[in-house]
DNA sequence: CTGTTAGCGCCTTCAG
DNA sequence: CTGAAGGCGCTAACAG
C-alpha cells in the first residue's frame, strides 16, 4: 500500500514483460490495443508513478530545463509596506511585492515552459559555489544562467560544450552558448539625448557600481554619448549606501553638498533610482525640480512611483521567454558555436526627468486602453467566473 | 571534449576506483585527504558533471520538490497596458504585469526554496490529464498541488501515501496530506460586517462561479452571515462573462437593469472585481456611488486600482512558503495522517466599498512607512550599488 | 506483436 | 583506507 510500485509490479500484474509495459507508455502503436489496456489498467490500479530518475537515466535526458541564478534571483522583492491608516481602519498584515527585473525574466521563462508543457527547475545557487553548481547542472537538459554567476570560467565553458546554455545579460562571448543581452547602448543614448535636448541637462552623475556587463555598458555608453554634447559625467561612489538607511542618508548628504552635484542622476537600475528618490525626498529635495533621476529596467514599481520614473525599459519577460524557447528547441543539443542575440530597449518617459504626465496611471486605463487586458484576465481560471 | 565524462572517467584519471570517487564527494571523511584531492582535481579537469538522474536513482531521491498546478498557474497576469500618450511622448513597448494570487503563492514557494538551497520543479499540468500528472510526480520527492486539480481522486490519495503532498486552498480532507487553506469564513464575516455596519448595505450579490473550495466557502459564509442581518443575497449568473469584453458588457447590461440590482457586489476574487469595476465604468456607473464592489485575495493590482479595491486579503506568499517548508522538512516522507492548516485572512479597506482614503498609495509611503523596505531593496544585488 | 537482456551512471555495502 | 560488484527502475535494441 505504502510501497511505491515499479514497472516490474505493473508487468507482473498485467501478465506481460517489462518491455511491453514500457512500450505501452511510449510506443503504444507497437503493441495490441488489448494488451495496452491491460497494462494501463494495471498501472492505474497499482497507482504506479514511474521514476523520473530511472527514466532519465535510461533515456539519457532529464526532460527538464533549468533557470539558475547565483545570487539573489527570486529573492527580495520591492516591498510595498502599507502604513496603518490615520483613522486606524487599515492595517494590512502582509506586505505586497513588486516584481523586479529578474522576476520578470523568470516569469517569461515560466510562461514559455508552461505553454510548451515543459518541466522547469529553478535553483538559486550560492554565489561561487562550484559544487552546487556542478551538481544542479546534472539535473537538466539545458540551462539558462542569470547574470551574476561567477563560477570557474573553464567550468562554464565546458558546460557549454555539453549542453545548451543560455547566458542572460551577457555580452557576446566565445562560449558555445547563446548570450542574450539588451541594447544598453541605444537605450542610454536615447536617455541622454532626451535629458540634454528636452531638459537642457549639462552635467550628470552615474550612480551604481560597475559589477556586471550591463552596468559597464551603461556607464560606458553614457560617457561616450556625453562627449557628443560635451557635457560632464561624474561617477560618485555610493560608499555604504546599501548598509542601512542611515548610511544611505549619510552618503546622500555628502553627495548633495558636493559642489559638483549634478542636474541629473542616472542610476544603474530602477531599484537604486527609487531608493535614491526616496532618500532625496527625506532630505527635503524635490524631484525633478532639484534633481532629475532616471533608472534602467522598467520595473512595475517605477510606473507607480511618485514621480513616475523615467527609465530605459528592457524586454525582460521577452528575454526569459526567448531563453526558454531556445533551450527547449535545442532539445539537449549544445550550441556548436557562440550565438548572440541583442534585444531592443526603449526609453520610457515618466515624470522624474521633468516631463509632465497628463495623469497617474490608473486601472481605468487598463480596459480603456486595450481589450487584450480583458482577454488576459479571463484566461486565468479557465473562463470560470 | 564534447562527450560528457562520467564517474568512471574520473576514477580512471585519478587512478582510483569508482567507489573512491563517490566517497570523495559524499563521504570525504572515509578517505585520505591525499586521494580526495586527486579525485577532485581529476573531476575538475574533466569538467565532470554528475548525472542527477543516476544519483537520484541510486540514492532513491530526486532532491527536488515540485509545485504543480493543473490549470493556469504562472499564466496570464493582470496586464497593465499603457496607452500612448496624448502628446505622443510615451509609447511603452512591453506590457507590465501585476502578480496574481497564484503568482504570490509561487513566489513564496520559491523564496523558501531559495533560502533553503532547494531545487524546485515547476510544472503546469493540462487539467485532468492523468498521464502527465503521473509522469511529473516521479520527478520530485514531494509536491504541492495548487487548487484546480481534478485528476483521479484515487490517484491523489495513493500519491499521498507515497510522498509528501501539500494541497493548497483545500479544506480539511481525509488524504494523508497537508491541506492549507485560508480562513474564508472569518474574512467574509468581516467583510459583510463592514458593508452592513459602516455602509448600511441591505442587499448584496455574490459574483463568480462556485467551482473551487474557496469559492464555495466564500459564498456559503456570505449566506450564513447575511441571515444575521436579515439581508438578501443573490447569486446572478455571469453567463458568458469570460468569453469576450463585448459579452461581458452584455452580461453587465442585463445585470444592471435587473430590478434587484444590489447595493453591493461581492466578487469571488480580485480579478473579477477589477474587471467588473472596469465594465461598470464603461457603462457609465460610478463606484462606489452607484454600486459597491469588493473582492478576495488582495492582489497588488487592487491597491493601485481606482478606486482602490476593498478586499479580503489572503496571506498568499506565506501559504507558498509554508508549503515549501513543510515539504522540505518531510524529506520525502509522506504524512501518515491528514493534516490541516488554516491561515488567517484580513479585511483590507479600500475605496470601492465607499470608504474614503486619505491618499492614493504612492512610493512615498514606502520609505516613510518602514525602513525594512529599504533593507529589502538593498539585498538584491549583494549590496553592490 | 511481445519477451529478453544489456546497460544508463552512481551509490553502497562488503571484502580486502 | 580502497576496490569490487550488485542494484536502483527504466529504456531500447534485439530476438523470437
Amino acid at each position: 500500500m505504502v510501497g511505491k510500485s515499479t514497472l516490474y509490479d505493473v508487468a507482473l500484474k498485467a501478465g506481460v514483460s517489462t518491455g511491453t509495459v514500457s512500450h505501452a507508455f511510449h510506443h503504444p502503436e507497437l503493441i495490441k490495443e488489448d494488451t495496452k489496456m491491460k497494462v494501463l489498467d494495471a498501472a492505474r490500479e497499482l497507482h504506479y508513478f514511474p521514476s523520473g530518475n530511472a527514466r532519465g537515466l535510461a533515456s539519457g535526458k532529464t526532460n527538464a530545463i533549468g533557470l539558475f541564478s547565483f545570487d539573489m534571483l527570486i529573492s527580495s522583492p520591492l516591498w510595498y509596506v502599507p502604513k496603518s491608516n490615520s483613522d486606524g481602519v487599515v492595517e494590512e498584515p502582509e506586505i505586497s511585492t513588486f516584481p523586479l527585473y529578474v522576476d520578470e525574466i523568470e516569469h517569461g521563462f515560466e510562461l514559455e515552459c508552461k505553454e510548451r508543457d515543459q518541466a522547469l527547475v529553478l535553483q538559486a545557487l550560492p554565489n561561487g559555489k562550484y559544487e552546487s553548481f556542478v551538481d544542479s547542472v546534472g539535473r537538466v537538459d539545458g540551462v539558462a544562467l542569470v547574470e551574476g554567476f561567477k563560477p570557474d570560467i573553464a567550468t562554464i565553458k565546458a558546460l557549454c560544450d555539453q549542453r545548451p546554455v543560455v547566458l542572460l545579460s551577457e555580452p557576446k562571448s566565445s562560449y558555445n552558448a547563446l548570450s542574450i543581452q539588451v541594447d544598453n547602448v541605444a537605450g542610454t543614448y536615447a536617455l541622454l539625448d532626451h535629458l540634454v535636448l528636452t531638459h537642457h541637462v549639462r552635467d550628470v552623475a552615474f550612480l551604481g557600481t560597475l559589477d556586471s556587463p550591463d552596468s559597464y555598458e551603461r556607464y560606458n555608453a553614457l560617457m561616450e554619448r556625453a562627449k557628443r554634447y560635451d557635457i560632464s559625467v561624474t561617477h560618485p561612489s555610493l560608499g555604504k549606501w546599501g548598509a542601512s538607511i542611515d548610511q544611505a542618508m549619510a552618503e546622500a548628504r555628502t553627495f548633495v553638498e558636493r559642489e559638483d552635484f549634478p542636474q541629473a542622476v542616472v542610476c544603474v537600475n530602477d531599484q537604486l533610482a527609487l531608493s535614491f528618490m526616496a532618500v532625496m525626498r527625506m532630505l527635503g529635495r524635490r524631484i525633478p525640480e532639484d534633481v532629475i533621476v532616471t533608472g534602467y529596467d522598467g520595473i512595475l514599481a517605477g510606473r507607480f512611483s511618485s514621480p513616475k520614473l523615467t527609465t530605459v525599459l528592457q524586454p525582460s519577460q521577452a528575454m526569459g521567454r526567448l531563453a526558454a524557447r531556445s533551450l527547449i528547441e535545442r532539445r539537449g543539443k549544445p550550441w556548436g558555436e557562440p550565438k548572440f542575440k541583442l534585444l531592443p530597449t526603449k526609453l520610457v518617459i515618466g515624470e522624474s526627468c521633468g516631463c509632465r504626465r497628463p495623469s497617474r496611471p490608473s486601472m481605468d486605463r487598463l480596459v480603456a486602453a486595450d481589450v487584450s487586458w480583458f482577454d488576459s484576465i479571463k484566461m486565468r481560471r479557465g473562463h470560470n467566473w
